[in-house]
DNA sequence: ATACCACTTCAGCTAAATTTCAGCTTTCGG
DNA sequence: CCGAAAGCTGAAATTTAGCTGAAGTGGTAT
């Protein structure tokens, strides 16, 4: 999967490259319309991500051209929040989908899912482990063929604990990937998710999945 | 369900695409008239729909060329409201139905599914749950063998969520079909026909079907 | 013209989710 | 066994999504 971000905002920009990155994905970088116009046209992009207020060339300016040369690629925009009035437009100028600022990296990599998975499969909406499973679908939560309620932070990070099991995830790459990157979240937050979590997910079952690697972040996984 | 979409404006194309894809559809998009021929000739679709207003090859053109070459898919026509004139041209150029611009996209899908079943069934013109029915054909809407008058926007919402029981809607997913693509209606709005659907529907009921589901929208269903 | 009706927006309220805080417990090297 | 750092926890404080009564808007029938 290839991806372009085209993005002034160098601190931005580099966030979301090193996430996508994390993602097995692979990531060009262009910081104004012009650059991110040639490297469009040059390199066939699995997804286009594209900053409105951009130097140079504008972000729907671009998104015409391309479009006018018949480059079909899927393009998600960025936008600020007090600007919504320009998603119409850029959905007009041939946008397939927009994100507003500050976003959690957790949207923009469903967004991007969305855009980018081919056919419709149902394994795609349903990730699990063990007995615990997570519909993206329908948001429902089965431990152990029981439905469990959980808010929408909590979902968000079991999503991504989910997405990497057996792996050791730092509080600072959870707190990367579930706020998004205007907030300032303390540690001690994510311990508090983590705590609140397992009171649902864990706690009232059998063996816990979640685990406390210390000194290096979570886990989940079936066992150690 | 493999449909065609023949459109040039892309954000109209793009909210079709997905919309048809969250009923389980494939779709395939073309931006003019002659990808969109060739992949129509290419393919066995099960409906192609169309727009008239298109570059390269016209709507109509491609219709009557695809009738010449014996392909008898169904087609729908997309057209301007002022331009209503062409309906009649365009169902003799073979098109077996029209929807004007700009269109709900539940209109969008009533059309698909009148054209696309095949023999007439009950099931299709009567969908329930519990003791809550809603009659496609006469518009009446029944709970607990009480008759219950709704507006057209209400119909309209009850609908869809009737028609995707136990799944959560959001307020986005909701707007995108029950209002057409040029409105751009508050998320509010949403709260408000919910609330009115509720004062009809399961205010004077024993239980509620509707429910919601913080921050993630509403869900129709027998209960949680 | 007038009254009505469906539709949409508004502003204040309520309740729930989110975040912070302060004190507690656990872990681990010496 | 002790002290320090890391993590845990219950509850308070803050923020925000959703609810609601009422008002505004535009179209249509009388």
């Amino acid at each position: 999967m290839k991806i372009l971000v085209v993005e002034d905002d160098h601190r931005i920009a580099q966030s979301i490259k090193k996430g996508l990155e994390q993602e097995r994905m692979v990531v060009d970088l262009a910081f104004d319309g012009v650059e991110g116009y040639d490297l469009a046209v040059d390199n066939n992009y699995d997804l286009i991500i594209l900053d409105l207020m951009l130097p140079g060339l504008n972000g729907l300016d671009l998104c015409s051209r391309l479009r006018q040369n018949k480059n079909h690629t899927p393009i998600l925009i960025l936008t600020a929040r007090d600007r919504l009035d320009n998603k119409v437009e850029g959905l007009n100028k041939g946008a397939d989908d927009y994100l507003t600022k500050p976003f959690a990296f957790e949207e923009l990599l469903a967004r991007i899912r969305a855009l980018t998975r081919r056919p419709h499969t149902i394994s795609e909406t349903l990730i699990s482990l063990e007995d615990l499973s997570l519909n993206l679908q329908t948001f429902a939560v089965k431990r152990a063929g029981q439905e469990i309620k959980l808010t929408s932070k909590e979902f968000s990070l079991l999503e991504m604990l989910l997405r990497h099991p057996n792996q050791i995830l730092t509080k600072d790459q959870i707190t990367n990937h579930v706020w998004d990157y205007e907030a300032d979240v303390l540690p001690n937050t994510v311990e508090v998710y983590i705590k609140n979590l397992r009171r649902k997910i864990d706690v009232p079952f059998k063996f816990p999945l979640i685990h406390t690697v210390r000194f290096y972040g979570y886990k989940i996984s079936k066992s150690l």
